[in-house]
DNA sequence: CTGCCTGTTGACACCGGTGTCAATCGGCAG
DNA sequence: CTGCCGATTGACACCGGTGTCAACAGGCAG
């Protein structure tokens, strides 16, 4: 015992600056690091008069575990990553809140890493940082978890990771809304009002969201035996002034649409506005949904019909999956889904109303 | 030179799995480890020769210095926290972005905490975190930067913080804007206009800047010798209901103001809603100004006149205060300005109007 | 030729934890 | 009484870097 303490003590008293270490608490407790770690760790074959001076040691001088320690030994940083690229403000904020949830419970940090996707350096400042910070894994919201080359890296240096919203669920884990089926929902919705012509503004093409609502608008129309009339059918890039321009497009149409389809809201947005500054009413003279429910979406008047992802459970699910897959790769007892799809929540207000033709 | 390989080879070729460590780099150029970190860390005093063969051995082992043997090294995380509490999700969006470019260029990283204001453990949650993490230094966004137990912990414990819109600059560093100012020449535009009778519906008591932006309010009215009538001052707390409820509250008086001053556009988008679904309309029947120039203000028809903060900017400048403060602890050379202050950017847009009284 | 100084380099300890293995102790069967 | 076994505990190396100090080389003044 006496050898031990001359062993361990290389500082005198709790250290001069900072907080207490693992060390601190040995002396304090007159017991090895190593006693400690073993408490600290919940290990058995521990003498419980033993753990008892230990634990009192740790209250005594208020000592938490550091994760540095922690890391450096075992290699792990006990934190993951959100890597994104420009999500709309609301998703990323809603987002993170998710994944901070499943992140708290778990004892897991999260590290925020942002790039741009058309920089050509995107995947080797990723493999910097993941070099750098050593994180456990990462969370890819769409349209991270789209690029090929970065998920081959990852697939090679084996490091866990979650896609949200991908084109594919051809990789790894993923979380998605089933973005089809709802817009196939909600176009049935208008058509259910009596909308024969409906106008389409498509989202942008990097996102895998967009050809999958596009292909459930085309499906609710060819199931009810509507043709589809391509020209109406307009690109956009999902931000308001794209939103604002396939509307002057579809507006001024001979045969105008009397009701219309915006890939996401703010792109909605700029349809009500174009509509409004030509004096032309929503509902009564066009019908409008959009993507999404965001803010906007029920603080306009008419408030926006609108199908909204549960974001923030997107982030707790898809961030508990890759937390608890490499824990659980010490211990392989089940594996978990790899790819959840959720259902969106389908929301009728008052931006579209029957069909007055 | 011999001895040294043999001391430093405890590992046979470049590892077995995972990246390159400095031994790795160390044996490959022959050299011990101290060399290489000389070389990593532009020390003088190396034979250039020595360093090109380090170099060398560097590119070609792709070795990539960990954060966390340094970390460890300095007991410093070379991260830095944003710890937020229910912001905005655009204001948050942005604030992180600007955050992120200042990190980047320093090789620092971003490490996220959101907590709840009400939430009892606030400041032993944070504790905690910055225990864990060792986080070098803390960005806090209004409201948490008014949180005077938790400043006093940092105080305490030496932990560099900078502030970002504080209620007053008595601690640490700090980043804001002029909200006084801006609100001022706000009404000042109102009352250029011809309106005398002004709304004001007050922001949430808990936010700094809502008690700022009232008193440039009620300045701009006395400077220009208008009365100010409490009854056209209402309280609200930021968001769309309680805009709407003020709105409500203000144009049912008898003598109804002919424009409202809302503390944010949120509050103004309520306005709007309450205005539009009684058939008032804006600016005709009412001019309306918000503040924070949301994406919601320019996506409205009418669109909102208001203020807009600098937001990126602002974190930009805030992380950098903060990097630089600890990294200039070691050189103190000179001391930065520990209080910057910001203009807003005034957006008259048509939301407001003359008066038509 | 000697002594000193400077430039260059490496051995070693350290940061705060964990993993490995051996030592010690007590109880119990032979 | 001896030997074995499991429970408990500690010494030590290790993770990936940095700081300290000493060793060693070569150049130059005395």
């Amino acid at each position: 015992m006496s050898k031990n303490e001359a062993k361990n003590v290389t500082r005198i008293g709790p250290r001069q600056s900072g907080a207490a270490t693992i060390v601190d608490v040995a002396d304090r407790a007159g017991v090895s690091k190593k006693t400690v770690s073993r408490v600290l760790n919940s290990e058995p074959n521990v003498r419980p008069e033993t753990r008892d001076k230990v634990l009192r040691a740790i209250d005594e001088l208020k000592f938490r575990r550091s994760r540095l320690g922690l890391a450096l030994a075992h290699s792990r940083s006990y934190m993951i990553a959100l890597v994104y690229d420009n999500p709309s403000a609301d998703f990323l904020s809603y987002l993170q809140t998710g994944i901070m949830s499943a992140c708290k419970s778990r004892g897991i940090g999260l590290y925020l890493h942002q790039c741009s996707g058309d920089s050509p350096t995107l995947v080797e400042d990723i493999a910097q940082m993941i070099g750098n910070t050593a994180v456990d894994g990462l969370v890819l919201p769409s349209p991270v978890c789209d690029n090929e080359p970065l998920l081959a890296l990852l697939e090679e240096d084996d490091v866990p990771y979650v896609c949200i919203n991908p084109k594919d669920q051809d990789h790894g884990l993923s979380v998605s809304v089933n973005h089809e089926q709802s817009a196939f929902e909600l176009t049935e919705h208008l058509i259910g009002l009596g909308h024969t012509r409906i106008g389409f503004i498509k989202g942008h093409p990097a996102l895998g969201s967009s050809d999958k609502r596009e292909r459930g608008f085309r499906r609710a129309l060819t199931d009810h035996g509507i043709g589809v009339d391509e020209a109406l059918l307009v690109r956009g890039m999902n931000d308001f002034a794209s939103g604002r321009d396939a509307a002057a497009t579809l507006l001024q149409l001979d045969d105008r649409p009397t009701a219309i389809f915006a890939n996401n809201d703010e792109m909605a947005a700029g349809v009500l506005y174009e509509a409004q500054s030509h004096s032309l009413r929503v509902p009564e003279d066009v019908s409008l949904i959009g993507f999404d429910n965001t803010p906007f979406s029920q603080h306009v008047w008419p408030r926006l019909t609108t199908a909204g992802q549960p974001i923030a459970e997107m982030g707790t699910t898809a961030a508990a999956m890759l937390i608890d897959s490499f824990n659980d790769r010490e211990d392989p007892s089940e594996e978990h889904a790899a790819h959840v799809v959720m259902d969106c929540e389908i929301l009728i207000r008052e931006s579209s109303a029957s069909a007055t033709t």
